[in-house]
RNA sequence: CGCGGGGUGGAGCAGUCCGGUAGCUCGUUGGGCUCAUAACCCAAAGGUCAGAGGUUCAAAUCCUCUCCCCGCAACCA
């Protein structure tokens, strides 16, 4: 008897650098969905993995003086080792720079190829000899090189293309046919009106400028450019194409490819193309999350704001951190991260909610019956209104989670663990204890309880690695109970199981002492490459007073300075706007890089920089002297 | 007019597609209880739903305009 299958997979993360609680998070919400569909039963297959090619990563290698792979390989451990941390339960990980892969995507090329779906051609631009780069027609500015200012030439590189363009039609009726393709809705929406009504370009799919990549099999010059190598992975790990395709066979189309919203467009046009082109059928659904961001902005290694994840979870359990990013992420929508926010969460639902009902409950069963969860025979209206709350949690959650709404789900299993809290004020349990002819009563509110924990904490086990087990072996029962079937109707054998009172499951945090921990601490930023005294010569330093200044238009960031250097007068243009009106900068003595090449900056021409200071937060200050020395002064 | 997201009690959000008493969590205040992790339960205060017009018997919800915030793009010399 073959079990329905369900094949999800997360996007191959890049590793150029390490990840943050945002990658995490993904990741993760792949995790908890393959635990939710094995623990109804589902053969589940879920791929994670990484993409490890491009120019970027080569640069970066070269960079610390290493083999793209070798510095790849330190970074790979580094992500395999954060997903044992947060308990991934993956299949299988795939590295594009595998044989398994890297022969599949040469073949899946050769024949998109062949079949005249790739073609060569060249790609068309205005290319400068001096800087050596490709610059579109809308870059140019005034005819001219926006770097270097130099006259540019119309000029093509060879380049391999694949025909979105033919397929445009197909697509959309394939989108608008299926409407839960894409999601959120407003995704599906997003991708349409954005990119396939106005016309699919054809997509550039191999380059000649770099080498680390997949070489084109039949014309080595060329790698395959990025996408048709990533994306291929979702079917390269389950052996497409390969001797042993069983894999692919068996689990085929996915179900699920869970992705960042930055990238949905690559999954729901490029991906489908690619796949129909091949002959092979589309994944079920695309779902985009949005972003998990700071109140500083989106987290970045550059603004040093990033969470580290292996931090949090050292702190307050990793359960906690699951629970905390799948609980506050809405579906589709971004979501703004904060210390107290998180430590607010943890205390309210993990501490005071679920970990002080079940260590309240435990207690009051070892105190009440000795220890040993007692059979029930009393069904008052308290009991009912619980198997009614029982009823439709089990329903509402088993209708989110097929849906993927995570948060909403975690929502309504907590509803439930509250009405158990309210259970017990409701019966009063300490009264029915004092006397003798409520026995039966206080059994079955007893009963009641360690029956609603139960089934809450199976509830739970999709998304918490351990907590579950720990409530099972608190109330005394084993694995037979942490089963699905187990909970599909409310009242299983548990009574007589003796209680194990433990722990607190999530011991209660003093937020503000925390707090205070976690606040960022200022670490040193690393020293650039040592100079010499006559690197420092090069630069011609000078100061300068602001005689004019206006906004650039159609920017936000930039300031056109008029600069009178004594005797010599400089246009600048400067990313200050945000801190600098041009009304205050009258008049500012400013300090100058007098010998900076000239540059165009939205098409305005710009003959130097002024020097300014940059806090974490990107905030500006300009760079002053202490005593004013008029204008020209050479500065060292 | 580059693309997109958003502006709802102190904070974070739901509700907007399919108009009809403005809801949830946290926080605050008062009360209750003692089985429990100063936890739990009950109650209260607190919002002209960014602003202005319009449609309608009725608008947070539909239409028009304006303002503000945040991403991306542009781009920070």
């Amino acid at each position: 008897m073959s079990k329905e299958t369900f094949y999800i997979t997360t996007p191959i993360y890049y590793p150029s650098n390490k990840l943050h609680l945002g990658n995490s998070y993904c990741t993760v919400a792949a995790d908890t969905m393959a635990r939710y569909k094995r623990l109804r039963g589902y053969d589940v297959y879920f791929l994670t993995g990484t993409d490890e090619h491009g120019q970027k990563l080569e640069r970066r290698a070269a960079q610390e003086g290493k083999k793209p792979l070798e510095y790849i390989d330190d970074i790979v451990d580094w992500i395999k080792n954060l997903w044992d941390i947060m308990d991934i339960t993956h299949d299988d990980f795939i590295r594009t720079t595998e044989e398994r892969h890297e022969k599949v995507v040469q073949k899946i090329f050769k024949q998109l190829y062949d079949q005249g779906d790739i073609y060569l051609s060249s790609y068309e631009g205005w290319y400068c000899t001096d800087c050596e780069s490709f610059w579109t027609e809308t870059q140019l500015v005034e005819g001219k090189c926006p770097d270097c200012h130099r006259a540019v030439e119309m000029t093509s590189e060879d380049a391999y293309f694949f025909r979105l363009s033919k397929y445009q039609d197909w697509l959309l009726n394939y989108i608008n046919g299926n409407p839960d393709f894409i999601q959120p809705k407003s995704r599906a929406n997003e991708m349409i009106k954005n990119f396939i009504e106005p016309g699919l370009e054809d997509l550039c799919v191999s380059r000649t400028t770099f080498s680390w990549g997949i070489p084109v099999s039949f014309d080595e010059e060329h790698v395959v450019y990025v996408w048709i190598d990533a994306l291929s992975n979702y079917i390269t790990a389950l052996g497409y194409g390969s001797d042993d395709d069983s894999l692919f066979k068996r689990y085929w189309p996915a179900d699920i490819h869970y992705v960042g919203k930055d990238i949905i467009r690559f999954h729901t046009i490029i991906w489908p193309i690619m796949l129909h082109a091949l002959g092979v059928e589309l994944p079920k659904q695309i779902i985009g999350h949005g972003w998990l961001i700071l109140e500083s902005g989106k987290m970045s290694k550059s603004k040093g704001n990033v969470v580290d994840p292996e931090l949090l979870v050292n702190k307050y359990s990793l359960d906690a951190v699951r629970y905390f990013i799948l609980r506050e992420m809405p579906f589709g929508n971004d979501f703004i991260f904060s210390n107290e926010g998180m430590l607010r969460r943890i205390n309210a639902d993990l501490a005071n909610d679920l970990g002080n009902l079940v260590h309240r409950t435990v207690a009051m069963v070892k105190k009440y019956c000795d220890g040993v969860i007692p059979n029930s025979t009393y069904k008052g209206e308290h009991e009912k209104l619980i198997e009614e709350v029982y009823k439709n949690t089990l329903n509402t959650y088993a209708e989110l989670m097929d849906k993927m709404y995570l948060s909403q789900a975690l929502e309504n299993v907590f509803k439930m663990i509250s009405e158990l809290n309210r259970y017990i004020d409701l019966t009063a349990p300490w009264v029915l204890a004092r006397k003798e002819e409520k026995r039966e009563e206080l059994a079955s509110v007893m009963y009641y309880l360690c029956e609603g924990i139960r089934i809450s904490a199976v509830m739970l086990s999709p998304f918490m690695t351990s907590t579950p087990q720990k409530i099972f072996t608190q109330l005394g029962i084993d694995e037979e109970f942490a089963k699905w079937e187990s909970i599909e109707s409310f009242g299983s054998k548990i009574a007589g199981s003796k209680v194990v009172p433990g722990d607190a499951l999530f011991p209660r945090l003093d937020i503000e002492a925390e707090l205070e921990e976690l606040a960022p601490t200022k670490k040193a930023r690393p020293q650039k490459e040592e100079i010499t005294i006559d690197d420092f010569a090069k630069l011609d330093l000078r100061t300068a007073v602001v005689t004019a200044c206006e906004k650039v238009e159609k920017s936000d960031k930039l300031l056109k300075l008029q600069l009178d250097v004594g005797g010599a007068t400089r246009q600048v243009v400067s990313g200050i706007a945000k801190d600098y009106t041009p009304e205050e900068m009258v008049g500012k003595k400013v300090v100058l890089v007098y010998n900076l090449k000239p540059v165009k900056l939205r098409g305005v021409l710009s003959e130097g920089m002024v020097l300014c200071g940059e806090d974490e937060n990107g905030k500006l200050s300009l760079a002053k002297l202490y005593d004013d020395l008029g204008e020209g002064c050479e500065v060292r």
